[in-house]
DNA sequence: CGAAACTAGTTGCACTGAGACTAGGTGCAG
DNA sequence: CTGCACCTAGTCTCAGTGCAACTAGTTTCG
């Protein structure tokens, strides 16, 4: 028994783009972009595919179909999906779906420091990222009526509209806050903050 | 010129903590669990923690300020924030707050194969995360009805807010689809997805 | 005919996440 | 009073990721 292989999105990728038919590693790539999954799988560069694949072949997810060489083009080498990586990427979606996985992305982070500025400089930075907000949202917005017009299933574009729903989320909380830095809802100073600071002593320090 | 310090959310942290005082690695942990933060920087495991802390003080970020030694304790290293360090943690928040990084979590790349599932299983499973969600929800509303009752300024705990925001549009969202599968206005067949994949000649495999 | 851009794959490095491991200290129960 | 569990504090290793550079042929276009 070989150790299991670690689930990863790309690699639930291929494994299910392999359903389709067996492919080479750079074939997986463009198909990718065509399908226009690259905004949720992240294969800019190719050097995690092939790693992913790598892993994939070691654990006995995906298998080597043959090995072509079309002249001019350097040696492809075909995979395809093996009985039990149709098995495990079953799994590793319904897990994926199922249970949301806790993710540290930076922005909370970030917020979470946001005292380090005064208010008139903080709605400034939050101003500028409304901005690009707004920009992405309707880049996507572009993008789906561009696919409603294409006649595909809607299932096959639900990550777009997931995606979609999350930055208008995020864009309306943004300007919520602005508007409340902006009326004074939400204000501070550095002398309150340390006042307050001072309550929460540390473990032992000095 | 020593090589730029590359910005992580735990690395932004800890510069803002030292900003309030001096403190030692482990010190900053505890400091970071009291203020309700592991949420949202992740510093569960110690390892990540010591690591940002000597890549900081290899940029001269932070400084040592003395070792001490409590006896019955091992020596602790106490730290502070340079010149430098409060610089670069002023602009790596900006940046961080100003401009949306795309990250790449695993939900919508999950989704992006959801056509593997039939409707009724994607059901199921889509089920299944709307309880997680709802009570990862449940869990933030009761920590915000104690941060209410502690008078603390409402701008310490603003990425509360912005977390919840983001579950319960998730939250939304999701049930949503449910609802659309559920009723009909969502579905597909294996056939149907096969029909429309031919359409989607890959390049060059066989 | 030469420069630029694309195709295709490889390599290296820095960082992250998760876990195990050491090693002393403290509290409690049998 | 001894052993067990748990806490403090720090270290180590491993697999995986993101990013960028590099090779080396190919096509395109001025």
């Amino acid at each position: 028994m070989t150790a299991p292989v670690k689930s990863s999105p790309l690699g639930l990728t291929v494994l299910a783009l392999l359903h389709y038919r067996p492919l080479h590693p750079y074939g997986l790539q463009q198909l990718i972009k065509q399908w226009g999954k690259e905004q949720v799988v992240n294969v800019g560069q190719r050097a995690g595919l092939y790693r992913t694949i790598e892993r994939l072949h070691a654990g006995g997810l995906i298998a080597v179909r043959q090995t072509e060489r079309d002249q001019q083009y350097p040696e492809r080498t075909v995979y395809e999906v093996t009985a039990e990586g149709r098995a495990v990427a079953r799994q590793w979606l319904e897990q994926m779906l199922a249970v949301p996985k806790s993710e540290f992305p930076v922005f909370p982070a970030a917020l979470s420091n946001v005292p380090m500025l005064t208010p008139a400089e903080a709605l400034e930075v939050l101003e500028k990222r409304a901005e690009h907000l707004a920009a992405q949202r309707t880049d996507l917005e572009a993008r789906q009526a561009v696919d409603a017009g294409s006649g595909l299933p809607r299932v096959t574009l639900i990550e777009n509209e997931y995606v979609h729903a999350m930055v208008v989320a995020e864009e309306r909380w943004v300007r919520a806050v602005i508007s409340d830095l902006r009326n004074g809802d939400l204000t501070w100073s550095p002398e309150l903050l340390a006042a307050f600071a001072e309550h929460y002593e540390a473990p032992s320090a000095d």
